[in-house]
DNA sequence: AAGTGGTCTAGACCACAAC
DNA sequence: TTGTGGTCTAGACCACTTT
C-alpha cells in the first residue's frame, strides 16, 4: 500500500470483489481513472497490469479493461500461499504437528539443491498438516540457518513465513515448483492418514528472497484425494 | 518481435541462454542498456520486467539485475505450452490418436463451464497422446465452433493451437487450470495404457482469447507416473 | 559520493473498435 | 470521427548498495 500504483490496484481489487464491477463489465477508461485517482496514465497502467497479471481483468485494445470472473477460482494453493492462509481460506479446523526441528550440516542431495557449502547449517523441519482430524500433508522443509535464525517449535506450529516476513523483515520474492506423483514412503505411512492410498502428490519448491538468494527447499507430500492446485497462466507473446 | 521492448527481451533471453550472462552475474545497468539499444529507460525496464516475470532475472535495488539459474527448470508443462511443444522438448517419439471429432449441442455440465447458450455448437474432441508406444495422456477438448470452425482430423492430429493461432489468426491469451487426482474411469482404462494405475492426474483448463472470450474447456488426464508440472510463481506484494 | 533500480510525470504518436 | 488501450520518450526525484 505504499506506492501509488499498488494502492490503486488494491482499491480496484476491492471494488471488483465487492461486485461494484461485475464480470463482463469494463472498468472506467485509463483516462478517466487518471482523473479519479489524480495521477498520470503510466501509473494507472501499472495498476491495471497488476490486475491483469492476477486474473482480475483482460485489457482489450479499443474496448477497455474487461472484468473477468475471478470468483470461480479461489486460487487456494497457487503462487506462494502458505499453509496457514490456505487453511484459513478452506475454513476448516486444522492443526500443525511438528515432528522434527533440528540443525544439520548440509549434506546429501539437499545441499546440492540449495546450492550451499558443506559448512552451512540447515534447519530440517518435519511437519504434518492435520485437517479435520486427518493427517493430510507431510511437509519437509530445509532452511538456511544463516538466513533464518531462531526457529522454534512454536513458530513452526504457526507460520514460518509469518516469522520470516514480519519478525525478520525478509522479503520472499518467488518460488520454483515441481509437482509429481510418487509412491508412498515408510515415513508417509507413519505420519499421514493415507487410508490405503499408495501414492502421494509431491510438490518440491525452491524459495528465493528478493535479493535472489535461495534460502529454502520444501517437499510437500499430499494425500491425493485432498490435493488441489489452481493456476492462472498468462501467455508471454514473444 | 514487433515492439522494441519485446525484441530487446528476446535478445537478452538469447544472451542468457547462450551463457553470455551466467547465473549470479548482473546484466549491464539500465542506463547502459539504454545506450546499447538506443532507447529510453522505461522501455528497457519493460524488457527487464518481462525477464523477471519469466524467471530469467531478479532485480535488486542498488545492485542490478541478477541472472537466475533458469536452466534447472525447463518449464515443460507450465503456462500454456501445447502438447506438441512439450513433446518436442522431451525429444521422444510421440503420436496423437484422434478417437472422436464431433459437433454437439452444448449440454450438461460442459455448457455451464463454457458459459454458452443452448444453441451454441461445440466441438468435442477425444485424443490420446502416445509416447514411446504407450498411451499416456487422454485429452478431451470442448471448443466453441462459432469461434473455431473447420476443424479436421488432420488438424487434431497435429496441433489445434497452431491452427487457431496461425491459420485463424486468433490470439490465445490466458488460461485457468485446476489440477486434481481422480480415480480412473472406464474410458481411461480403454484408451490409456494404465499399467495397473488406479488413479490419474486431471488438469482442467479454461482457455481464453485476448478479447477475453472463453472458447475452450479441456480435460487432460495423465497417467500419474508420467505426470510432471513445473511452475514459476512470483509474489505480488500488496 | 557514486551508481543502481523504483516511482512518477506530461506528452506524443500509433493501432484498433465502435459509432 | 471519437475513444480506447499500446508504445515510447526525456526527465525528475527517491531508496538502496557499494565504494
Amino acid at each position: 500500500m505504499k506506492n501509488k500504483y499498488t494502492s490503486i490496484y488494491s482499491k480496484l481489487v476491492l471494488l471488483i470483489e465487492e461486485g461494484k464491477y461485475e464480470p463482463g463489465d469494463t472498468l472506467p477508461s485509463e483516462h478517466e481513472l487518471c482523473a479519479q485517482f489524480d495521477t498520470s496514465r503510466e501509473t494507472i497502467r501499472k495498476s491495471l497490469n497488476l490486475l491483469a497479471q492476477n486474473g482480475y481483468i483482460q485489457k482489450v485494445r479499443g474496448k477497455g479493461s474487461v472484468v473477468l470472473d475471478h470468483s470461480k477460482f479461489e486460487f487456494p494453493v497457487s503462487g506462494l500461499t502458505s499453509f496457514k492462509e490456505l487453511a484459513n481460506q478452506l475454513g476448516k479446523d486444522f492443526q500443525t504437528h511438528v515432528h522434527e526441528l533440528v540443525v544439520q550440516q548440509a549434506d546429501s542431495p539437499v545441499r546440492e539443491r540449495l546450492n550451499c557449502k558443506k559448512t552451512d547449517n540447515l534447519w530440517k523441519i518435519t511437519r504434518t498438516r492435520v485437517i479435520a482430524g486427518e493427517g493430510i500433508i507431510l511437509d519437509k522443509d530445509y532452511i538456511r540457518q544463516d538466513i533464518v535464525p531462531g526457529l522454534t517449535k512454536s513458530i513452526c506450529e504457526n507460520s514460518i513465513y509469518d516469522y520470516i516476513e514480519n519478525q525478520l523483515q525478509l522479503e520472499i520474492s518467488f518460488a520454483k515448483k515441481e509437482i509429481v506423483v510418487e509412491t508412498v514412503t515408510e515415513e508417509d505411512q507413519q505420519l499421514l492418514d493415507l487410508q490405503g492410498h499408495q501414492q502421494v502428490v509431491v510438490i518440491r519448491s525452491y524459495v528465493y528472497l528478493s535479493d535472489a538468494t535461495l534460502f529454502q527447499f520444501t517437499e510437500s507430500r499430499h494425500r491425493p484425494d485432498k490435493f488441489q492446485f489452481v493456476d492462472f497462466a498468462r501467455r508471454t507473446k514473444v
